[in-house]
DNA sequence: TTAATCATGACATTACTTGTCATGTTTTAT
DNA sequence: ATAAAACATGACAAGTAATGTCATGATTAA
């Protein structure tokens, strides 16, 4: 076995123990104590932080968590590192933000100077935006870490009646616009309720629960239409391309050979409220023909501006 | 100078210069060709992809590129790593898909069986949810190319009157909510303007430019009012709440001790379209004072509805 | 006080690395 | 066809590094 081999395997070891003494690696890797006390000059001179402590119950210490064996990456290959991290730069109070920190600085000095100009180009030219938003979710971690270990949990929460208390199994987290959700199975209403995760004020206890539930991308992958209402509607060409401009009708869309064109689709009734205010400005360019409902929501609502700002003059 | 330190800045050199013989490695080193087959051999143990041609012209051809020194991360930063990964998963055909994927394999290859399991379940558990889009923007590593390299181009882009040709400078790339922006600089219109990266048809042609524009994150910095508006609006209870929940609306919002609030700002007369709709979804909890052609334009928009589907019945 | 630990130097022994030389193979240029 | 330039690899002497043993000293807890 090599020097540079059996070093590393002493790293890893030594990592992973944490707490030890010179005479345990020995016994591992059947070398005396003296070389140990070598070899850790040499981790020490790699940069594991370490200490020692003389005398009965002594031992070495490590400072660092679990390392792994090095890995050999390319320039390309870290910054893609890079261009993944700047994916998260909109976010805040994110899980594992010390980790990447370290990471950037540990890939970035490693970097020769013309990768490093790279990776600041990368920086400034390209952006995954979303909202900087004033709300917080300081629970974000707690709520991911219980849905991972399949918790159940009592939160205090606030709904639109105000603060209340709710007894929730936690699915998983998604970000979506500069906010986090987390949907749960709620105890109480026996179905999954979406929860925005800012408005979790306080965790009051938690529970195991041995008994898996679904996931978050069990939960993405399973759609359900629970109430199907007919959505019938014909589009300009205009119409058309706005349509296509927002994603909840993208997929809906068909076009014609004169490039209007039309939606006809089954949808869940629960989703109307949602998007009248598209129809709403979409206007002339989008008719409906079905369904009834979503017309006279428009009709509504129109009738209401109407009132309130004729009072207004 | 240690067999192992020497092995790696072969390693680094090899990797850089990629094709060479030993000779040339002999001469930059100070050691003997034959140490040079040796290590070679040594660096075939570690993985390093490499082919060798005998005869005139031969010498060693290394089939990566180029490598960074070995880096110890540990087993949470490695997870981090991951994280990052998870937040590009909505995303489709993004620069460094391919070193993305060879990163997390390396990474996840290197990885004790716990930590695998762990990011597992981040990958499960936690998700950057964004719109699945069906346009694609296969230009977009081409334009983000561009833009670092500070070129202009003309291009081909489908706007709302049909296909043209354009002539910009770009500024850098974002996404938001599932598409892809490009604000550059429009050498006819003189100005600053917002393009849809999935909406350019084709690169016509670049120029190098010498000379430095703004990027991404300057443009980003610079926020213009050009003909600023004052937007004055009365929020009931329920109002403040759901503002609260616009991005658009949430620095703005003044919450009053009975919990309801307003809304008084200055913003850019540009942006009324854009903000109509919002208000159209408020209704009653949301009363505007100004401006009057906010207003108006609400107006407007609902006596169309009600125009439209009069008819209809 | 004793035992268990780390710290480090010295030196003999062992192991590994390097360079030189030799033999063989492959390709290209003349 | 021959020569030159390259890789491929073995053998062996010489040089270098690593290891283990032994010794001395310091520090802590029981």
């Amino acid at each position: 076995m090599s020097k540079a081999k059996r070093l590393l395997d002493i790293l890893i070891f030594a990592s992973a123990k944490r707490k030890f003494t010179a005479q345990e690696i020995a016994d591992e890797f059947r070398i005396s104590v003296r070389t140990v006390h070598r070899y850790i000059l040499d981790l020490c001179d790699m940069g594991l932080p370490i200490y020692a402590e003389q005398g009965r119950n002594g031992g070495y210490t490590v400072l660092t968590s679990r390392l792994l064996p090095p890995i050999l990456f390319t320039e390309e290959e870290a910054v893609s590192i890079f261009f993944a991290f700047q994916s998260l730069k909109y976010y805040r109070n994110l899980p594992f933000d010390t980790e990447a920190a370290s990471v950037a600085h540990k890939l970035y000095s490693s970097l020769p100077s013309e990768a490093k100009v790279k990776v600041d180009k990368i920086r400034s030219y390209i952006a995954f935006w979303n909202p900087k938003r004033t709300l917080d979710a300081p629970l974000l971690k707690d709520i991911l870490e219980h849905s991972i270990k399949n918790r159940t949990l009592h939160i205090q929460y606030e709904s639109k009646s105000g603060l209340k208390t709710k007894h929730i199994r936690p699915i998983g987290v998604y970000a979506h616009d500069g906010l986090w959700y987390l949907p749960a199975y709620d105890y109480d209403k026996n179905k999954i309720l979406l929860h925005r995760v800012d408005r979790i004020h306080a965790i009051l206890s938690t529970e195991n629960s041995e008994e898996e539930f679904m996931n978050l991308e069990e939960w993405f992958d399973y759609r359900e239409i629970k109430k199907p209402i007919r959505l019938h509607v014909h589009l300009t060409m205009e119409g058309v391309r706005q349509c296509k401009s927002v994603p909840y009708f993208d997929g809906f869309v068909i076009t014609q050979k004169d490039e209007t064109g039309y939606i006809d689709t089954i949808i869940d009734e629960g989703e109307l409220g949602f998007i009248t205010p598209l129809f709403f400005r979409l206007g002339g360019h989008a008719r409906i023909i079905e369904p009834r409902e979503l017309i006279d929501g428009l009709r509504k609502q129109a009738e209401e501006i109407l009132t309130m700002y004729q009072e207004g003059i």
